[in-house]
Parts: structure tokens; C-alpha cells; sequence
DNA sequence: TCCTCAATTGTAAGCGCTTACAATCAAAGT
DNA sequence: ACTTTGATTGTAAGCGCTTACAATTGAGGA
């Protein structure tokens, strides 16, 4: 015998009285809780993770679906963990383990999350990499489960999601560098298809609009999250009839590839080229002179994320705030020397 | 009605035949299996998790448990990622389901692990971060549950794990710096209580000795991962009466503050102090000159640490080689030009 | 003294799935 | 024609826990 019954034989009481103690329901004599809990804490039981969710219809945990992707954002170990690290404060606040999924590049992500879920693995559960078109999102939805992205998509109704303030960013980084007298603007978008790249794409176009500065789609360059890019745009953007004095990159690393091809052509960043990136990276912050860019709380994303599905799980909602939560998580611009007035006499 | 038993109804058999045809057993007529597989594919039936383990006292998935700490190693780039990588693919590819469970720095981790493994969460578990004195690693023996770590400790008796390969990273490097002419060669360890840096200080004095070379204490240099940590370190190491000529360093970051530093001496790197990092990092892939450091396959150490718990978990093993397995994995010397033959005139 | 009621505990029916064992049936053997 | 045998399916007993409901007990009230 074992389990819960071996508890029950050895003090002479029921399976139901020793869950009831063990459960906190009030409905049981003091000290017969004392006697269980010593019991419980000496024999070192602890209930089985199976046997409690088949009873109680829930698992108490929800689910972190990472992808495996060298490419991504997220998945560098420093916004992993940074984000990682606030989800599993809240949750654990409220009782709930945080299990991390990761699905590998090559695998089916709708049928890696579909597994999951339909086998009733998780309460809940938070996806990354949200794409813009994300068959995830509907079946999410048709199952019934409570669910967060971190990142926007225009996949079904309403949800909850949280993002990253790209329009706000994008606002301020254009603004910053029209104030400083750039009219010729560039930016880079990744070359991948999360929605992310849309978005701050989008979000330049309306930047600049606001600014009534004409839109130049040989200004967007679709980049990867390497260095190398960047030696090539500086040619796209400088060897022109027309040229950039600025650029706003989405990868941070970028900026390596521009400093260096813009020292084989004798220029100095932020006279001959001003550059402001997105998210400040760790790679970077080491580059003279300091690039300017955007700094966030990663831990206050995953924060964000986990209120938000704890908003939509009946144990833990608090009955008014129930609902669909979508917020933008603004960044904070982090001056640098990257950027600057442009250059009367450019190149 | 729901589950295997609605299933079992629409098609008018038992569910036991349901379960059956549903798990490849092979006392199913060919016909009946395919009905069944069709019908649960037609009404998107998926096993409940929890009644399938409880029923078979399996999980059929392994966790990974990891520290959230962004002061550490793993913090950095890609370390996490990658080895998860391999970690997943080799799992899944045994019907596997792989759970990152991250344990916050501030929560004791050995209850943390506990709670996992008493509850019967996991078939098998792996451990990132081994301290030299760990007592998760003795819990999880006395559990009985498969295991692996990711580095070794000096606790418990004979287990499985899986490490970098610190000796022969350390025997390279200084076989090589000795090659070249150097005599005082100074090393900067972890300063924190993961079990690497003593292994890390004790291949450094090892591999000193096997070149008769002295060891002098005032040449290991406890350093965090921050670049700052380079700077001071160049003037201890300079500025003494018998200067080091070159330095192995543990976080290759360090390198970054060491050029810096280095810089404004007006010294040059690979010339008037030689630098070897230990693994390359991403941040400090663009210095020039380039630091000649190790690299490795991130997913590989990820496939060792998979592979070594399969051969202890009853379902998978291959008869024969259930039993420990402890192995390290090689890195490979990347050249730089960070590291050359001391100059003659010091200083 | 008898009854009511609240507090506490026990009984037993599941939760959805697996699996040992029994049952059925048709093909094959004698 | 009758038994044997193998293939296939059904029956039912759990897996370890929760929980509705019934049972017990003692205190307080009529």
C-alpha cells in the first residue's frame, strides 16, 4: 500500500481525512491535521501529480511554448530567462508550476502545442514567437483553454496578449532623429515571418507619415540577427544618389557590421551615420561609441504575460478582471553617441 | 460520456479495444485499429495525460531543471537554448516530451526539485549547474528516479553526467601559450560555487605542473561575467615584478575590459599579452584581434546529457548499457590572434 | 430526557485510462 | 464431427486521489 492509504493505515484514520488535511479543508479537526501533516512532512509523501489531476480535472501548471530557433529573438538565453524569471514569480505565487516546451525548428508547432493541450497537459498556457498568421491562436481558442502570446497576431478574435511597444518605440526613435535634422531615414526589419517584422515595418511607415516624410522602400532592409548585414547596408544605404543619414535597426548586432565597414570608409558613426537600435543587446553594449537604444524589463514581460493568463483561469481570477488583457510593454531610449545631427557635406 | 469511452460507444466496442488500438497493441484486427485510429482522428480525441500516467505509473516525459540567474554563465548568449536543442530532439525521438522547469535563484532548489520528483512528475530529470556540494543529486538518488547532470559535484556515489571538458580545454591552452615562449601564464576562474571553477583552477595548476612551471596564487584571478572584471585584472597583471605574459580566461567576456585596458597602456593584445578565451561567445566575437578561444556544439553537450538518462530509464534503455555514464565533451581550439610568443621587452 | 445541529469522519463512487484474465469464435487438426 | 488453437474482443479491477453524501458523536436546547 501506498500513497495517500499508507498515510491513512498509519494513523488510523481515512484516505478522505488525510486529503482533506492535506488539502486544507477546513472541515477537519485541528488536530487530526497536525497529525497528518507530521505524518506527511516524516514519511516525506507527497501526493501524486497523476492521481490529483484526474480527480481534480486540473494540473496546476501551464505551459511556456518556446521554439528552438537560432534566428529568434527569444531565444537567446539572456531574453529567455530574463522573461522566464518574471513568469515564474507570479505564477508561483499562485500555486502554479511553470513548464517550459520547447519545440524543436523542424517540428510542427501547431501539433506540438495541439499534443499539449488536448492531452489536458496544462491549465493554461503562454506562446511565443506569435506569427502573423498563427493557426496556434485558433486552436488555442476552439480549446477552451486560458492562453497568452507575447506578441500580436491577426489570427483570431480577441485574446489576451502582451508585446513589446514597437509602434512606441519606432515614435520615439524617428522623432529623436527628425529633431536632429534627418530626413532620410532607413530602417531594418527581420527577415523571418513573426509578426514582430511587420509590425515595426508598419510602424516606421506611420512614424514617418506623422513627420510628412516620404516613404522609400529601398530604406527597409530585411536583416538577420547577424553582424555580417551590416556591412552590406552600409553600402545600400550610403552609394546612392540620395543618401541615408540614419537608420534604425531592429537586431542591435547589426551595428557591429555598420561600424565596421563605416571605419573601412573612414566614417564615424553618429557624424556620418547615426544609428539608433532597437533592443539593447548585450553583444553591443561593448561598441564605442555607445549605440543608442531601448532598454525594457524583461522580467516585467514575463510578469505582464503571467497576469494576464492568471486573469483568464477561474481558480486564480479574480471575478471582475476576467477578460481579454492586451498591453504593449514600452521601452525606455538609452541615449548613446551612436546618433547624432547629420552631417552637412554627407559622405 | 468523454475520452476513450465516447470513442468506445461511436464505434460500438470496448474501450478497452480503443485503448488497445490506440497504443499499437498488436492483439487489435488490422480493420478494428484503423476505424479506431480514424475515429479519434476525426473527433480529435488526444489521451488524458494524467489518467494515462496514473494508469501506467508513467509520465513519459523528463525534466530539466535550471537556475534563473542572470549573473551566471548559462545567462549569456546561447548556452541554454542550444543544449536544449539537443536535448529535445534526442528525447523526442523516444516519445519523450521534454519539460524545462525553471527554479527562481531565490527558491531553495533542492525543494524545488523535491516537489517534482516526489510527486512523480518526471520519469527522469536532468541538472544544470552542479555545485561541488549538491544535495539534489543524493535526493535524487535516494528517489530512484533517472538522472543526469550537467557538470559533476563531489556528492553522491557513482552517477551519470555529462561536463565540459575542462582538463583537456586547459591542458590546450597552456600546451600552446608554453609553446609559444610563456613562462607566467595567469588564469581567471568563476567566482561563484558552481563546481566548474574548482575544476577549472585544479586543470590550470595540473597542467602547470606537467610543464614544471610554478604555480603562483597570485595569478588566478576570481572574475564575474562582466567585461569591467578585465580592466584591473590587465594591472595585476602587469604591474608586478615578474608580469604575466599571458592569461587564460574563464568568461571570455573578461576580454573585452583586457583590450580596453589594454588600449589606453597603449599595449596591443597577442603582443605584449596573450589572451585565450575558454569558450567563444557570441558578445565577443567581434573583437579585434580576434581571441583565440574553444568552441563546441551547444546541441551535442544537450544529445550526451539525453542520451546518458536514456540508458538508465527502464523503457528505453538498451539491455546492455543501463548503468552510469559519465563523459566530457571536447571543445575544440579556435586560433585566434589574440595569443603570439611573449615579447622579448616586457612591458 | 429527547431532539437538533454542527463538527468531524467515514464510505464509496468516480476521474479516464490500462491491462490481466476470461470469453468468444472461426480456422485448423485428427 | 469434435477438439485444439490462435486471433480478437470484452469484463472488470485497479492506478492514487478527491469529494458528495451518509454516518457518528457530543453539545446545547426544549
Amino acid at each position: 500500500m501506498r500513497g495517500i492509504a499508507r498515510l491513512a493505515r498509519e494513523l488510523g484514520v481515512s484516505t478522505a481525512t488525510v486529503s482533506r488535511a492535506l488539502n486544507g479543508n477546513p472541515n477537519v479537526n485541528k488536530a487530526t491535521r497536525e497529525k497528518v501533516l507530521e505524518a506527511a512532512q516524516r514519511l516525506g509523501y507527497a501526493a501524486n501529480q497523476a492521481a490529483r489531476s484526474l480527480a481534480q480535472g486540473v494540473t496546476h501548471s501551464v505551459g511556456f511554448m518556446i521554439e528552438l530557433d537560432h534566428e529568434s529573438t527569444t531565444s537567446t538565453d539572456y531574453f529567455f530567462m530574463g522573461v522566464v524569471e518574471g513568469m515564474q514569480a507570479v505564477l508561483a505565487a499562485h500555486g502554479l508550476d511553470l513548464l517550459v516546451l520547447p519545440c524543436a525548428k523542424s517540428q510542427d508547432n501547431f501539433t506540438f502545442l495541439q499534443r499539449f493541450v488536448s492531452r489536458g497537459a496544462v491549465d493554461g498556457m503562454i506562446l511565443a514567437e506569435t506569427r502573423r498568421i498563427d493557426r496556434r491562436i485558433e486552436l488555442m481558442q476552439s480549446s477552451g483553454i486560458p492562453f497568452v502570446t507575447l506578441g500580436r497576431s491577426d489570427s483570431g478574435g480577441g485574446y489576451s496578449w502582451i508585446d513589446l511597444d514597437f509602434e512606441g518605440v519606432m515614435a520615439t526613435a524617428v522623432d529623436r532623429l527628425v529633431g536632429q535634422g534627418h530626413r532620410r531615414i532607413a530602417v531594418t526589419v527581420p527577415s523571418n515571418d513573426a509578426n514582430y517584422g511587420t509590425i515595426f515595418a508598419q510602424a516606421y511607415q506611420d512614424s514617418l507619415a506623422r513627420h510628412g516624410l516620404a516613404f522609400d522602400e529601398e530604406l527597409v532592409f530585411p536583416t538577420r540577427r547577424r553582424e555580417d548585414d551590416g556591412g552590406s547596408l552600409v553600402d545600400g544605404l550610403l552609394d546612392r544618389p540620395d543618401p541615408a543619414t540614419a537608420i534604425i535597426l531592429f537586431y542591435e548586432v547589426t551595428a557591429i557590421g555598420i561600424y565596421r565597414r563605416l571605419a573601412e570608409r573612414g566614417l564615424t558613426p553618429g557624424r556620418d551615420l547615426s544609428i539608433i537600435g532597437f533592443r539593447g543587446e548585450e553583444s553591443v553594449r561593448f561598441l564605442a561609441p555607445q549605440v543608442t537604444c531601448f532598454h525594457m524589463s524583461l522580467p516585467d514581460l514575463g510578469t505582464a504575460a503571467a497576469r494576464a493568463l492568471l486573469a483568464q483561469m477561474p481558480l486564480t481570477a479574480p471575478a471582475f478582471s476576467s477578460g481579454v488583457l492586451q498591453r504593449r510593454v514600452p521601452l525606455s531610449l538609452v541615449p548613446g553617441e551612436s546618433d547624432g545631427p547629420p552631417a552637412s557635406g554627407v559622405r
